[in-house]
DNA sequence: AAAATAACTTGACGGTGTCAAAATTGCGCA
DNA sequence: TGCGCAATTTTGACACCGTCAAGTTATTTT
């Protein structure tokens, strides 16, 4: 028997997978996306350079799931604002302001889930793919209980007003994090509007 | 006299930093921003690695010269399609048509004007904010002549409403260009229903 | 013509992603 | 228990990348 049973062995580190991407959101945390290098990512993890590419097919590969583990964790926060409404009224604002909520606490992880960086140059995982496609499908279900409930017209076709007004959110999200012709001190005010927007569709 | 008047003597090539541009979009238009570097580019312009340095202190400020020009033509390309209205009632959606054509017919320039390879890594040029920031202001002036024309609610501030609707077409292009929810065949019905909305704000 | 300046080149450094071949190890089966 | 196989990890290498420092050459100014 060698020492397997100890904390780690040098071979065969056990749970590779997981710990990169551990390590992969610590130095994204620590420096933003361009601070993480599959070399300084192997580093951190204490393996050799080329070991991540056993787990990972490619840098992509491996963004793709962060940006996955991101989908999952922008779904649960989302059901969440919503589960806590306490009157339909609010169902759409809680809405937005629950997305753009998620944006601003987690930028970087946003940046994966809808930059060029996973779905341009790294042609996206299948995975990602039918995460992120879920997520959408979940809302147009919302919009289409949402006109039910004669919260929005009933004229628009779902897919369409889901398409839009996600844009107007990604919009929004996209120009606050990149300091773009919005700041934060104004963003309630934009948030209401946006929901009148959406709501006299 | 030297032969300077011949097309091009090796060293001081004259017009180096215009060349370097034009190579630019050329290495840009050919694969992508990922194919552009700054080796690349001097290759191309025939010139030593280090020379752009000279005339652009980064790659960055060399990105963000690219993404000024983009905002000029496209301040161009929106005022013709405005002028071009013959009705008022046509405004609001020759400008988000404008808007999305010009997104998609210089998807890289779009990415330059808004990314993050210039707006975040590479903090911005003053000259370009002030370019970004001038595109703006020339909107939200749009945005008071509609309302002035009762083409727009005058209870919403101009201010608000240009950065929202901006933000919906900013959304709109990111998604349709990145390929994520959006596809080029409704397109058209979602400019139709963005433009809606903004009416009824 | 001489001095100053601008433009450009060469060489180098440290970093990147990732491939190929070799080394190491754990596990299932005899 | 021992052995072979497959999974895992490492080492070495390649071709890039951005850009700094120092040197070279042409142009402009005096």
């Amino acid at each position: 028997m060698t020492s397997t049973n100890q904390v780690k062995s040098a071979y065969h580190h056990g749970d590779l997978r997981s710990s990169l991407l551990q390590a992969a959101t610590d130095l994204i945390a620590e420096g933003g996306v361009d601070a993480l290098s599959m070399r300084k990512l192997a580093d951190r993890v204490g393996v050799s350079r080329t070991a991540p590419y056993h787990h990972f097919t490619d840098k992509h590969a491996l963004l793709s799931a962060l940006a996955e583990e991101g989908f999952k964790s922008y779904e649960k926060a989302v059901e969440e604002a919503l589960a806590g409404a306490t009157s339909e009224d609010e169902l759409l604002f809680r809405f937005a302001r629950s997305y753009l909520e998620f944006a601003q606490a987690y930028p970087e992880t946003y940046n994966l889930m809808f930059g060029q960086s996973v779905w341009k140059a790294g042609i996206p995982t299948e995975q990602l793919k039918t995460e992120a496609y879920h997520c959408f499908r979940r809302y147009v279900e919302h919009v289409t209980d949402w006109q039910q409930q004669g919260l929005l017209s009933e004229q628009v076709e779902p897919l369409h007003f889901a398409q839009v007004s996600w844009s107007t959110l990604h919009g929004l999200a996209r120009l606050l994090l990149d300091g773009i012709y919005i700041d934060l001190k104004h963003l309630d005010d934009l948030i209401n509007l946006a929901v009148r927007m959406f709501r006299n569709a």
